[in-house]
DNA sequence: TTGTAGGCGTTATCAA
DNA sequence: TTGATAACGCCTACAA
């Protein structure tokens, strides 16, 4: 009565321990008839393979460590999704390792805990390879240089395998939008409210400032020009004070990109608030595409998250499995979502 | 050149792989000297035991999953610091599992990933017991009974090992202060700031509750009475929305007992606004002792929370090692901390 | 108090 | 395409 292990299962389908480990693990050299009665026996017992001792035996540790921010964003959710999606299918665990502060980073890395024996890492918006790097970044703290194989997700870096959102034609593409909103469809003078953070040196990160410069790209290449620029900290209560203050300031009707659907949110109640008419007097668009997004109206930029995470997994992997070469980068491509806050 | 292991530990002390097992797993009969030249040649040789190999052999996962909400406060921190310090000791993993919604945590719990397999569940803030019975909560979504021990922290509940802190007292405490503060030292009307939680059935903390009726039942023992009552959600756009209501409405001076700090630290920002004398015109008193309470002078309950991380570890690390017995829930208490905010 | 040997559940290697 | 068998690194009797 204890639990089925893969002999078990070997004697259960007539067969030997290694026909057993060979179907679990997908190697080709098996007959299809054999394989249908393995898989039999492993569903009739219930089996499930002892991570474990596939560990011990494999040398490896089949466990994937994945640096993630702690914001409870829709964003991460997806991303994680994707991430354990592909590992699943690979047979890896994931061991998830939340930044909540620095000195818990370095304390994390620098013991023997599982999260640093996995065999790869996976990290999310924040490029901590200097972490990584013998005498860079952290020296004296304990922090030993990572052996292991590692890709960027959400960020872009060279020398790293990323799996990276075009935040830059994410940008272009709200700024081509507005320009056409501005022009055609009487959405008045441009306004753009950009994401600020503040945070230090190594827990940084470009998506935001992508997404400006895009917009501005845009914005230059059509010759149409932005009355007026504004700055918040990713923050409701800072995004509502910021868009309270574009609304004293703004000429109506107005167009503006937020730079992040938390700010575009937070400009739709100030306006609410103040009786305008979004889609008409107000046309806002956001970006990234929030569950409340559609319910709200919202245009906005919609983004692969799922399957850029699917992707940074499969570059790990393919490392993973030996792949050499050069650092390779997959761009994803955010997608314009166009809803009643711009009048669609 | 390969990872040493017990048996190069072995070879290099001069004794066999159980006397070097036994130092390890601090099994008592070791002789002195034989211990120090094992721990030597651990040392010279840089060992460190191969964590899947023990769990094969002992045949125990060695990991305990620990579910956690996903807030960037240093609550969570500081917790985990106390519940990862207890862990190391006893030689556990911790695998941290963060809440971010609750169909992940359904999928998640479904499959075999690490930390089901764990040996022990440690569920802060929110007690999920009712996922892991049969036949309640998620039937027919895949969540299958959790069979190992588990252990409560931050929460209370009968039939459960918990390790909670008494918001109950620290209400009382604030209580009993602000009727000090309002009789004895021109503190004016009293006022009181509450967190209203809004999560589904299963993701409830009685955290805030209860900080309300021990505050609530000090001043009915004190004879004092509450000018008014607000109610903020955990954000600081609200919280900041409600401090202004509540500065519109009350009569000066004033003592609000805001039951968080970052309520407290709204109503400071909207004192300073209007030019308000904190401390004076208005005396606050806050919840957590969060980072910058100091900084700001901030009159507030300051928790152990590393403590109660510790124990909670403690209570768990028990029932893996064989005690049975009825739930035990260990109290911990807040101290009241005196600033500035309240003319201290 | 210590060493030896068997076993934990896999994967990998080698014949067959 | 298969089955037997040797690792993998550790823990735990059991014997000394």
């Amino acid at each position: 009565m204890h639990k089925p292990t893969i002999q078990d299962v070997a004697r259960r389908a007539g067969v030997g321990v290694g026909t057993v480990s060979r179907v679990l693990n997908n190697h080709a050299a098996v007959r299809a008839s054999t394989r249908e009665s393995v898989l039999g026996a492993i569903s009739e017992l219930n089996y499930t393979p002892n991570p474990h001792a596939r560990r011990i035996a494999g040398g490896k540790s089949y466990t994937i460590s994945v640096l993630l921010p702690v914001v409870t964003t829709e964003f991460y959710v997806r991303l994680l999704d994707g991430l354990e999606h592909a590992f699943q299918e690979a047979r890896y665990d994931v061991a998830i390792f939340p930044l909540l502060d620095r000195s818990r980073l370095e304390r994390y890395l620098g013991s023997h805990t599982l999260a640093y024996q996995a065999d790869g890492l996976v990290m999310a918006t924040y490029n901590l390879t200097q972490l990584f790097q013998s005498g860079l970044g952290l020296s004296g703290t304990g922090v030993r240089p990572y052996g292991g194989p590692s890709v960027l997700v959400d960020a872009y870096a060279e020398g790293v395998d990323c799996a990276y959102m075009d935040n830059l034609l994410g940008g272009r593409l709200a700024g081509q939008y507005a320009t056409q909103l501005t022009r055609f469809q009487g959405g008045g003078h441009l306004y753009a409210v950009w994401v600020e953070t503040e945070l230090d040196h190594l827990f940084t990160t470009r998506v935001f400032s992508e997404r400006r410069s895009g917009f501005l790209e845009a914005i230059t290449a059509t010759g149409a020009r932005v009355s007026g620029e504004y700055v918040s900290s990713f923050d409701s209560l800072n995004a509502r004070t910021v868009a309270a203050q574009l609304l004293d300031e703004a000429t109506l009707p107005a167009t503006v990109f937020a730079s992040a659907d938390l700010l575009a949110g937070a400009l739709l109640d100030e306006a609410q608030a103040r009786g305008l008419v979004v889609g008409e007097q107000l046309k806002v668009i956001g970006f990234d595409d929030q569950p409340w997004a559609q319910g709200r109206g919202l245009s906005t930029l919609h983004q692969p998250v799922e399957a850029m995470g699917y992707e940074a997994a499969q570059l790990l992997l393919s490392r993973l499995s030996g792949h050499e070469g050069p650092p390779r980068a997959r761009r994803f491509e955010p997608r314009l979502i166009v809803r009643a806050s711009t009048g669609g």
